[in-house]
DNA sequence: ATACTTTATGTAACCGGTTACATAAGATAG
DNA sequence: CTATCTTATGTAACCGGTTACATAAAGTAT
């Protein structure tokens, strides 16, 4: 690996010279210029980018912890933070912290001594103490942290409120709720819209609450469960794959969705219109939540003034099969 | 920040001290370390990994290239990648190539010059005279690349003929091949694996050959297509999605799975249990791929030898609904 | 003609670690 | 008692960039 001494040499030039023409800053004769830009050429040179961040302090690279890509709502959000950050020419560290407390200061501290230029977390559990501890820039992605840092959500509440009103307006009334972890404050917030909502109808029984954790198979034996103890014509799942959970609990009882049970999920993902039938839900912008994280990331390492600090994404109705059941209004 | 130069201060010994503390090497005494430690705990001091890295050339970083997260075989890849290399005190850098060459390329040159340990590649593009000029340990993850790298896919070949065997056991004698891209080298090897098994059995008809470009829509068009157009009783898909793809046609037309159709797909990823029926499939073992490729390359990296260069994992016939027609054999 | 600005380039310190080498005291061997 | 080894520590070069500062020639204003 040829370094910048080396190039410095054969055009017969000083470091600084070959360094100001890779930066093009300063001043450097053309004829100079042009016999530094042929030796970087000869040698193939490539200047080394550990030694220029250890001098300038800034790597180029961001980390990103989440907490498990496997999650299926979180690859397009990766993929977005990817995306957009590579426009600004940052590469991408990953970490999976298992929603693991322990592991996500870990990460951060590997994640600082890398001297990464910023942080994007998906996480409700660390403190505002450690986080602020930080002297590196943060955006809080998914999940409300505190209002000390930019944050890109979507609306939960809202969009609790909205799942339970559709199946509400499809006719159902006996409305349960399959609630996500309850340290995840995404999942509260959900669980809150559906509650008001269902007090707000005059349709409010504790009973009708499910709870789940995020995954298949817990989620169908807790709904097998419900629905053998409880009345149940609808049900608000608290993510998708909760809701694919409802649907096997449904159909394995032999009752059929929508006619006799509707179901709504929550997130967006492509698996919803996988299933048969296919599954209502609330729509995230997942992708745009991603995009937006990461560029208020990357303006505020670049020193940029944010014109917003906090970002509520509006979140959408997806009617599909699984609540439309004709005109049982 | 403290540096080491604050700790040595401190503690009133020299840097080299303070080093051989850090590093448990060379001589010190047991009242000096205490010391030493004592000033690293009282100034929080954390070594600066960005100088270590540029001294010792090595960033206890790796490098992951795989196509694109969001495709729903990817996740659990590299989840597994990150979770092994964690164990050695790794960190990934994920890149998505899209299977753009491009792409691949100037990942791999930043990479590079960001001192990357080694590099995971799930590619089938990049030649040879590319990849060797790379200085780094490499390891080729699901796709065969060529043979001077160690490389770690699974059987797609025999997964291929696994799965068209099983249908005409089942009693399919119209077995359609849904094939991925023609650029992916996987999607070839499953492709030739089905066209033996046909030949074999005497039931191969290229018309049987559904071109499919590993998405749901364009999948569920072309088979829809193709269903109108030929007498089909079996498809074996490339991947799970063109599976659900698959799926979602046949119930369009109104024809039954598995008793009019049965359909298998490939990859085995958690999708298949979401759909109605479920769908059998082909199941690699993908979380072990990528913890053996992780542990490849750590294993390079570090300089021992290894026992196995080449690891083609096997496969397993998962069988669900999607292919479970009683008794009609 | 003098003073100041602009252009051009080089020297060397610096970023924050690691380590080869030098030095020296105490322990052990012959 | 001297030679050698082990233990303990410090000095300074090094990794490969960046940049403050110094120097000087050429251009421009007064």
């Amino acid at each position: 690996m040829a370094t910048i001494r080396d190039v410095a040499k054969l055009a017969g030039v000083s470091v600084a010279t070959v360094s100001r023409v890779l930066n093009q800053n300063g001043y450097v004769n053309e004829e100079t210029e042009k016999r530094v830009r042929q030796a970087i050429e000869q040698l193939n040179y490539k200047p080394n980018e550990v030694a220029r961040t250890l001098f300038k302090k800034t790597s180029k690279t961001i980390g990103l912890i989440v907490p498990d890509i496997s999650n299926p709502f979180f690859p397009e959000l990766v993929r977005a933070v990817e995306d957009v950050t590579n426009i600004y020419d940052y590469t991408v560290i990953l970490c999976n912290s298992d929603e693991k407390i322990e592991k996500e200061k870990e990460y951060i501290e590997v994640l600082k001594q890398k001297y990464v230029d910023g942080i994007i977390l998906t996480t409700n559990q660390l403190e505002l103490a450690e986080v602020s501890e930080l002297d590196v820039p943060v955006v809080v992605l998914d999940r409300p942290l505190n209002h000390s840092f930019p944050s890109v959500i979507a609306d939960n509440y809202g969009g609790a409120r909205l799942a339970t009103r559709h199946l509400y307006e499809i006719g159902c009334r006996r409305i349960a709720h399959i609630q996500g972890p309850l340290h995840v404050v995404n999942a509260v917030e959900r669980f809150k819209g559906y509650r008001d909502e269902m007090q707000e109808l005059g349709l409010w029984d504790e009973d009708l609450v499910i709870l789940g954790n995020y995954q298949l198979n817990q989620t169908k034996e807790a709904v097998l469960q419900a629905l053998k103890e409880h009345e149940i014509d609808g049900i608000f799942a608290g993510n998708d794959v909760m809701a694919v959970g409802a649907l096997k609990a449904v159909q394995q009882l032999g009752l059929r969705v929508p006619e006799d049970v509707a179901i709504i999920g929550y997130d967006g993902i492509p698996l919803t219109e996988m299933t048969t039938p296919e599954l209502s839900t609330i729509s995230q912008p997942i992708y745009e939540m991603g995009a937006i994280a990461a560029r208020l990331l990357v303006k505020k390492i670049e020193g940029q003034p944010l014109e917003q600090i906090h970002h509520v994404l509006p979140v959408k109705l997806v009617q599909r099969q699984s609540t439309s059941k004709g005109e049982k209004k």
